[in-house]
DNA sequence: ATGAAAGCGCTAACAT
DNA sequence: ATGTTAGCGCTTTCAT
C-alpha cells in the first residue's frame, strides 16, 4: 500500500496536520520540523492521494478536453497547446474524443463532470446546444470553446480569426503582384463562409472583383481531398481566363493544385503562385515549399488552457469572453513572385 | 452546488445506502423503489461525483497515457486506438506530453500516480529506468509500455513487430518483381535496426545480397526528413547501378524519393517502385499514389489500453507480458508493377 | 508552533 | 428490502 500522510506522522512522532502544512508551505511551523518532515517525506518517496484532496478541497487541477479526433493536424496542434500549459500549470488533462457525434459528446462531457474537473474545453459538433443542461445546472464547472462559437451558451471562446486567415492569404497574393486569384475554398460551414468572407474583402480592398467562376467549392463526397482539389485544379486550367495564383482553404489542397500545375508545366512560382492553410509542416517542405497561413493552434491551445485554470480559480465568471487569435504568414517558395 | 446522494434520499425519504444501491444495480431493492429512484434521478439531473467514488473504492476508472508528442502521427493514432476503447470501457484518460524530456516523464508519471490512475500507459523516451522507483514502490499501479520495450521493468508491453515491418516492405517489392531494392533506412536507433533487419531477411530469404550501397541512412539534423531523403535519392540516381525500387523508413521520405524520381522523368510504378511506411492518408493520395506499410497504431492502442483495464481489474499481474502487432501491407499505385 | 475534531460524498460490511 | 456505521486520505477550523 502508498505512503499516507498519517505514516510520515506517526514514523516522526508528529501529527497529520503538521506534515500536511509543512507540504502545502504553511509558515508555522519551525524551521526544524520543516527540514525533518522535508527530509523524510523523499527519503519514503511520498505521494499525495490527489483523490483525498479533491474530495475535500473541491478542486481537482483537472481539466477537461473534449475534441472530434485527435487525429486532425488541427486538433493535435491544439491539444499539444494545452497539454503544454496545463503540464506548466501543474494541471491534469482528461482527453475525450467523440468522433463528431453529438451523443458522445453528451455523453463524455458529463463523465468529466462526474470526474469533478475544474473546467471544460470543447471543440464542439453541436451547432445546438444538447449541452447546455450541463452548463446550466453545473455552475461550478466552468466552459471555455474552441474555433466554434456557441449559439449563447454560458462560457468564454478562443478560435482563430478566420476572417484574417482568408484575407491575409489573399492579400499576400495581391501584393506580391498576382492579380487572378482561384480560391478553392473548402466546405461550406461557418468557418468556410468567414474564410471566404476575408478573401473577398481582400480582393475588394484592391477594388479587384473575385471571378466567381474562380471560386470552387472542392467539398463532396468519396474522393480524397487531394484527388478533389486535383480534378478542381484541372478545371479552372481549362477556363477562358487562367488564374495566376491559387490559394486554397487547406495545405494539402494547395499541394494538389501545385502538383497539377507543374504537371502543365507550369512554372512555380513564377507563372503562378500558391498559397495554403495550416502551415503542416510535413507538408509545406514539399516539392516546391509552400507559402502557408499559420492558423495558431498552439497558442490558440495555450490561450484555451490559461482561460480555463483563470475562469476555474475565479468564482465569478472573469472578464474576456471571446478572443479571436490572428494568422500569421509564413512565406515560402511557392508565391515568391 | 451540485446534487448528491444524500439529496435525492431526502428528497425520497430514503436512506443513501438504498439510491446507491439502485444506481450501481444492486438487486436487493424493490422494482417500485428502483423505479422511484431513477427517475428522480433523471429529474434532478444527478452526475455522481466519482472524486468520492474513487477515494472509498481505491479505484479511479481512470488511465493516464505518457506520449512524447501528440502531434506525431503515430503518436496521434495510438492515442486515437487508446482514446476510443477507454471510451468504450467508461474509463477516462489523462493525457501528458513529455517533449521528449526525461526530467518530464518522471514528473508526469508522478503526477499520474497522484491521481491515483489506474494503469499508467507509457510509450517511453528513456533506455534507461529512472521511473523505476515508481514502478517498483507503488505495487498498485500498473504499467503498459508501448513500443518501446523496457529493459526489465515490471508491465507489459505491446508494440509494433518491426522486424515484421522491413521485412513486408521489401518481400512486397521482390515479388512484384523489382530485383535492385534501395532502403532508407532512417535513424540508427533501436527500431531502425530492428526494421533493416527485417529488410535483410527479405533479401537473403530470397537469395539476394543487399548492395551496402544502397542502403542509406537519411538521419541528420536542419534539414527537413523530405529534403534529406530527395538529397539521398539524388545520390542513388547517380550511382553505376540505379536501384529499381525503393523502400523508406517513413512515407515522407518514401514520397520525397518519388517525387525526386519523376522529377527524372522515371516512370513510376513501371521503372521504378516505392514503398513507404506508416499509411499516413494525407500522404498516400498524393501524386502516384503510395504503397505502404500499416503499422496498426489504432490496434495497438486499443490493445495497449484493454491490457491497461484488465491489468488494473486484476490483483496479479495477468499473463501475457508481450506483444507485437503485426503489420499490414496497403497495395497502391507506386508498386504496381 | 503543533494538534484534535470534523467532514468532503461515497460505499463495504453488517444490521434490522 | 432497507438502513446504520464507519472510514477512504486529506484539509479547514479552531484549540492549545
Amino acid at each position: 500500500m502508498p505512503i499516507r500522510l498519517k505514516d510520515i506522522a506517526d514514523d516522526l512522532n508528529l501529527s497529520k496536520m503538521t506534515i500536511s502544512k509543512v507540504l502545502s508551505g504553511q509558515t508555522d511551523i519551525s524551521a526544524e520540523t520543516t527540514a525533518r518532515v522535508l527530509q523524510r517525506v523523499k527519503e519514503l518517496n511520498y505521494i499525495p492521494n490527489a483523490t483525498a484532496n479533491s474530495l475535500r478541497t473541491g478542486k481537482t487541477r483537472t481539466l477537461g478536453l473534449v475534441v472530434p479526433s485527435l487525429r486532425e493536424t488541427r486538433m493535435a496542434e491544439i491539444a499539444g497547446g494545452i497539454a503544454e500549459t496545463t503540464r506548466a500549470d501543474q494541471y491534469g488533462l482528461i482527453v475525450c474524443e467523440t468522433q463528431g457525434e453529438p451523443e458522445l459528446e453528451n455523453q463524455q462531457i458529463e463523465m468529466l463532470l462526474s470526474r469533478q474537473v475544474d473546467a471544460v474545453l470543447l471543440v464542439s459538433n453541436q451547432d445546438t446546444n444538447a449541452f447546455g443542461e450541463h452548463t446550466q445546472r453545473n455552475a461550478k464547472t466552468r466552459f471555455v470553446f474552441i474555433d466554434r462559437k456557441p449559439v449563447g451558451k454560458p462560457g468564454v471562446f478562443v478560435g482563430a480569426d478566420e476572417e484574417a486567415i482568408g484575407y491575409v492569404a489573399c492579400e499576400h497574393l495581391l501584393h506580391s503582384g498576382y492579380k487572378r486569384v482561384a480560391y478553392l475554398r473548402g466546405p461550406r460551414t461557418a468557418i468556410g463562409d468567414l474564410r471566404a468572407k476575408g478573401f473577398r474583402q481582400a480582393m475588394s480592398d484592391r477594388k479587384l472583383t473575385p471571378q466567381l467562376n474562380l471560386l470552387l467549392d472542392t467539398a463532396g463526397s468519396g474522393e480524397s481531398e487531394y484527388r478533389r482539389a486535383s480534378q478542381a485544379m484541372k478545371r479552372l486550367l481549362e477556363a477562358r481566363v487562367r488564374p495566376d495564383c491559387v490559394m486554397a482553404y487547406t495545405d494539402v489542397m494547395a499541394l494538389a493544385a501545385m502538383d497539377t500545375a507543374l504537371a502543365h508545366r507550369i512554372k512555380v512560382p513564377e507563372e503562378m503562385g500558391f498559397v495554403g492553410c495550416g502551415n503542416d509542416i510535413a507538408l509545406c517542405e514539399m516539392r516546391v515549399s509552400l507559402t502557408s497561413v499559420d492558423m495558431r493552434g498552439l497558442e490558440i491551445g495555450q490561450k484555451a488552457a490559461r482561460m480555463a485554470t483563470r475562469a476555474a480559480r475565479d468564482e465569478r465568471s472573469s472578464g474576456a469572453r471571446s478572443t479571436l487569435v490572428s494568422p500569421r504568414l509564413v512565406k515560402r517558395t511557392s508565391s515568391a513572385r
